[in-house]
DNA sequence: CGTACTTTTGAATCGCATCAAATCTGGTGG
DNA sequence: CCACCAGATTTGATGCGATTCAAAAGTACG
């Protein structure tokens, strides 16, 4: 499927680290339309493509001995698999886990921009190190053992000022925080009760 | 505090990564002992040194408006806050949590080698993504709402083969998990009684 | 040889997962 | 515009598993 320029500039608002790609690799980048339990590429195959999910869910799993399922990453938005770049082959396999549209980039065009494009490769580290902080706070929160310590800790993190406009479902943002949906309503409601919060639709804020 | 040869040759089998850090930074870096409860550095702070943490543990943290501490990230190996190098000020406090010894290097220095330097680039940026990779699955890991489960999902992906020898306490590898250490000997306990898992003091394995 | 820390087991409690079901919402097509 | 459907939101009841507090035994280290 062919990208037309105004797809690249919509594409562009939601992930601004496209910005930076230069246009002999945006040229090369390609769509693909997924559908649910498509296996992109299995552990062991060598690596060709780099990924970057549009919509859709793509994960990236090793299978243990009993067939029973590992996941390493769920990724919904963005980049996924940034280590294969630098690996011959893969390390797990990328499955489809809900049907969606990726944009697929050759990796050794990939990877000869960030040798020889220094502005993409500058953006290329900020992100990588953005990520890495990210997903820290992430961790962070998700080793707390209550529900509400998360929600708050997501709120002081993630927000700004101690509010926050949630981009995504509650029932996204449960599964985010590593709880149900139920324990993410009731806690919720518990600190509107206290007092500690206000949730007016999507815009959770802390009060004083 | 000085580095001589020796150190610096200890401190790179403990750090693959520094072994390209080019000589010119490498000779700038300087020993820093800290204390528990010292403070690197504060929010707003302009960034002028990136750390490794040699031994010890330094936290990120941001504080709540009722004091309350959130914690970002618990540093106690390798570099943290790699992100404060795209940054002009810090966007958290650095507080020492225990104390160690920490490797200081000027941030214009080692901005200026990344620039400069692209052996040592390349190294850089797949350590960035193996980092993104490793932090990806212990959240994924961290999202399993049962004991056992996150042990073998641990052993999966960070094993190889079925197996892993432990680099660390029972009583740290529970905290790197999210769980007590208790939940984490019972566990392996119920584990081992059901013949999924064989246990020989820091050798792991699953069972066929 | 003493001290600090880890490892291990026990008992009680509490919070979350789970299952169930009702309501609400946004989007689709007639 | 309304009917309809899928998914999100919300509340309830129950059981299980992890946390918590407690304590004993083992281990490392100066």
């Amino acid at each position: 499927m062919n990208k037309t320029t105004s797809d690249w500039d919509q594409l562009r608002a939601l992930y601004p680290e496209l910005a930076s790609v230069p246009a002999g690799l945006r040229l090369r980048a390609e769509y693909v339309d997924v559908s649910a339990a498509d296996t992109l590429c299995r552990i062991g195959d060598p690596v060709q493509s780099i990924f970057l999910v549009v919509r859709g869910e793509v994960r990236l799993v090793r299978r243990g001995r009993n067939g029973n399922e590992v996941i390493l990453q769920r990724a919904q938005h963005g980049f996924l698999a940034e280590a294969s770049l630098f690996s011959k082959t893969y390390h797990c396999d990328l499955v489809v886990a809900k049907s969606g549209r990726l944009l697929r980039f050759p990796a050794k065009g990939f990877r000869d921009a960030l040798d020889t494009n220094s502005a993409f490769r500058n953006t290329w580290l900020a992100r990588l190190a953005r990520e890495v902080r990210e997903v820290r706070a992430q961790n962070e929160r998700l080793s707390l053992h209550s529900a509400e310590e998360r929600i708050l800790h997501f709120i002081e993190s993630e927000g700004s000022g101690g509010s926050i406009t949630l981009s995504q479902s509650r029932k996204a943002w449960a599964s985010e925080l590593g709880m149900t949906h139920e324990a993410l309503y009731r806690a919720l409601r518990r600190l509107q009760d206290a007092g500690t919060l206000q949730v007016d639709g999507k815009r959770i804020s802390l009060a004083d």
